[in-house]
DNA sequence: AGCACGCCGACT
DNA sequence: GTCGGCGTGCTC
């Protein structure tokens, strides 16, 4: 071991190695696990965190005259034993690297340091010597006596840094140090309480029990879209803040963020911190310190908010918690609905689950009493079920190369007539999914991926929707070089709209898609909405999530079999919510709202459940068909994943990875098959899916299985425990 | 994840 | 003959 005055210490890395690495450390540097420490790394420098200390007599792995020594111990808290098991556990459900998990928690390595002072400029020294229009703009820019960053100026101004540089350089620009950014304010529970409706002060009184419990619970909030789940979970809120603990609010989408940080403003009086994909490198620093600190107490974030350093987490909030949002679908694979449970477990502390539309995995444990459930019946106000009609494609459909039935035209002419919003749902974006020539039947595809082009018309363009592939589009075949023989097959929303210009050419269209907002933010487009400068909504996905319409009395959903078929015994369920969910977008104020679905299958569960408003025949009968067929929740999965370039390399160890599987008792292995999307970006993709029963440990089956195994390096292999499709 | 090492194509 | 393409492998 390590001499008197010296210790080892394994420092995790946020790589993915399969173990910690041993360094030396002065014993004065008085090491603790959970230190975040600089160390030396091949001919570089990086931060880890201090995973154990070596045992007096332990001998490292590696020979003690290999060991390099730890530069730095960072003067950040150290990383909560919690954090560091929950890093591990993890790491051994996805069966990944415990580095990879760390490398999330490592999001904002410049947090680790106090901020450094920022220095602002404003006008005040002497003219420079040559004034360009551009150095005027940015001296105009700074005028108003307010301290600004070089990069503010820049950006008001509209030059790069340079010009602003330049003006430092001259001292045309004075500099002051900026005081430290704010620290985060206290949420004030009872700055703005609101009236709760009987039924929701009893949800309420639950959770309040439960946070007051101080230990681990899972609380399903199961309300219908509108009735005021929100209220209801701020107040398990305002119950953890009063107590001096800190509070993780996880929504499925950013998009969403902004509207909730303005809810959460009013009921609190401060503005939570935020956490997120799109927040810059400045803003990340400062909320992860002050996580770290105990000082930011409520974080609104998307998932990544999980693997937050938080330094006394007391409640965990996932709103819309069956959204399929919440899967991490690349690096690490997790969702973070089960993962936050796990933290939940850890930290002995009570989950909140919210939605109109649980999950199916969520209702059983519900079943199972795993989880506990309080229900909201009522929507606000006396707003009702939207009243829901059929049309059936088959025999009222529109005449061919259209899309609107003519009693969904009716609908919206009436709708509009009366000065009301119409919002008409394809979850399909671009103008058409695929372009083929009429002549030699040509169909446009992907020269990178087993998929068809998709035409967005507004851009001129071809795109891949799974790798970012775009082309202009020809006016002439490719193939066969006629002139003008190109046609579009099937809707996307930008045919939709077409369709709906035509048909209302005095309505204002928006288009709500996640690909359109390139002009005008999605945001003021929300807010354009709620304020009725728009009359007619045309949206993918992101206009069934959580906004608030309040003129919106009419929904159309083109076509609701997207997502059935295919075998994917997933598919009726995720159809059910994400209509469900669009069609109560309508009529949430006082007007009664109506919704149409135009269908194929008028006779599917999903449908019916839908048209009667009885969730609970569906959820039967998807109870009924996942437990005769032993999938999830009633069986476990997990997919194996094979990439490589070539075809039959990847095919040829699929099929060898098969034949090794260890026969277990309980466990079957189907496959290999091409992946769903058989090739991306030139990589060809193999899948293997491991059924098992509910009780049975799957990453000890596959990482016996994968062992011994050499996988040829030109081949990647990816595990995903738990996929969330089942073919 | 970087970064170096290493082995094959188009250039001063 | 070199410069540099990125495939492969290592980092305590």
């Amino acid at each position: 071991m390590a001499t008197a005055d010296e210790v080892c210490v394994q420092v995790l890395l946020p790589l993915a190695l399969p173990v910690a690495y041993s360094y030396l450390a002065p014993a004065a540097m008085d090491l603790v696990p959970g230190h975040y420490v600089r160390v030396p790394l091949g001919p570089r420098q990086m931060a880890g965190v201090v995973w154990s200390i070596e045992e007096a007599g332990e001998e490292p792995e590696i020979s003690r005259d290999r060991l390099k020594y730890v530069a730095e111990r960072f003067e950040t808290p150290p990383m909560p034993e919690i954090q560091r098991r929950f890093v591990d556990w993890v790491a051994g459900y996805t069966l990944s690297a415990p580095g990879s998990i760390l490398r999330m928690c490592l999001r904002s390595t410049e947090a680790l340091s106090p901020p450094k002072p920022q220095m602002g400029y404003r006008t005040g020294g002497p003219e420079p010597a040559r004034l360009t229009p551009q150095r005027q703009r940015v001296l105009e820019a700074a005028s108003d006596n307010i301290l600004l960053r070089p990069a503010e100026l820049a950006e008001m101004a509209g030059v790069t840094m340079s010009v602003v540089r330049g003006l430092i350089d001259t001292k045309t620009l004075v500099g002051e140090v900026l005081p430290p950014l704010k620290s985060f304010d206290k949420p004030d529970p009872r700055a703005h309480q609101v009236q709760l409706s009987a039924e929701q002060a009893k949800a309420a009184t639950v959770l309040r029990a439960n946070v007051a419990a101080r230990k681990y619970s899972v609380t399903l909030l199961d309300g219908v879209t509108g009735s005021g789940k929100t209220e209801v979970y701020f107040e398990a809120i305002a119950a953890t803040v009063e107590r001096g603990q800190q509070v993780l609010l996880m929504l499925p989408e950013i998009a969403l963020t902004k509207g909730f940080v303005k809810r959460f403003e009013q009921r609190f009086g401060v503005r939570p911190a935020e956490w997120h994909s799109g927040m810059t490198a400045r803003m990340r620093q400062r909320v992860w310190r002050g996580v770290a600190l105990g000082e930011a107490r409520v974080v609104i974030g998307a998932r990544s908010a999980l693997f937050l350093p938080f330094s006394d987490l007391g409640l965990i909030v996932v709103d819309e918690e069956h959204d399929t949002a919440f899967k991490q679908e690349d690096g690490v694979i997790y969702h973070a609905r089960d993962m936050a449970v796990v933290r939940a477990t850890l930290g002995k502390f009570p989950v909140v689950l919210s939605s109109a539309t649980p999950a199916l995995e969520t209702l059983v444990n519900v079943d199972n009493e795993r989880y506990q459930s309080v229900q909201l019946t009522r929507r606000h106000a006396g707003a009702s079920y939207p009243q829901m009609d059929i049309i059936d494609l088959k025999t009222e459909g529109p005449e061919p190369q259209k899309w609107i039935a003519p009693r969904l035209v009716a609908a919206m002419a009436e709708t509009l007539g009366d000065g009301e919003q119409v919002l008409l749902f394809l979850n399909r974006r671009g103008y058409a999914p695929l372009t083929l020539c009429r002549r030699c039947g040509h169909r446009f595809k992907c020269p990178d991926c087993d998929a068809w082009l998709v035409e967005h018309r507004f851009r001129r363009q071809l795109q891949c929707h799974h790798c970012g592939f775009n082309t202009n589009r020809p006016d002439e075949c490719p193939s066969c070089q006629a002139q003008g023989s190109l046609v579009a097959c099937g809707p996307g929303v930008e045919r939709i709209a077409e369709e709906a210009v035509e048909l209302f050419p005095e309505a204002r269209l928006s288009i709500l898609s996640s690909d359109m907002s390139s002009h005008k933010s999605l945001s003021d487009m929300l807010v354009d909405i709620a304020e009725r400068k728009v009359d007619l909504i045309i949206g993918t996905q992101l206009a069934a999530k959580g906004h608030h319409f309040p003129g919106l009395t009419l929904v159309g959903i083109i076509d609701a079999d997207i997502g059935f078929g295919q075998g994917d015994p997933r598919g009726a369920e995720r159809t059910y919510q994400i209509l469900r969910q669009v069609a109560g977008r309508a009529g949430r104020e006082k007007q009664p709202g109506r919704a149409f679905i135009q269908t194929y299958a008028p006779e599917h569960p999903a449908i019916d459940a839908l048209i009667k408003g009885d969730r609970d025949a569906f959820y039967d009968h998807e109870r009924e068909v996942r437990k005769r067929s032993g999938f999830p929740p009633y069986g476990r999965l997990a997919s194996i994943i094979l990439s490589g370039p070539s075809q039959t390399g990847v095919e040829q160890f699929a099929r060898m990875l098969a034949r090794s599987a260890p026969s277990g008792d309980g466990a079957r292995v189907l496959g290999p098959a091409p992946a769903p999307i058989a090739v991306i970006r030139g990589r060809h993709r193999y899948r293997l899916l491991v059924k098992t029963k509910r009780d049975f440990n799957v990453q000890k089956y596959i990482s016996q299985w994968l062992q011994p195994l050499k996988i040829p390096s030109n081949l990647r292999l990816s595990i995903d425990v738990d996929p969330q499709s089942f073919f």
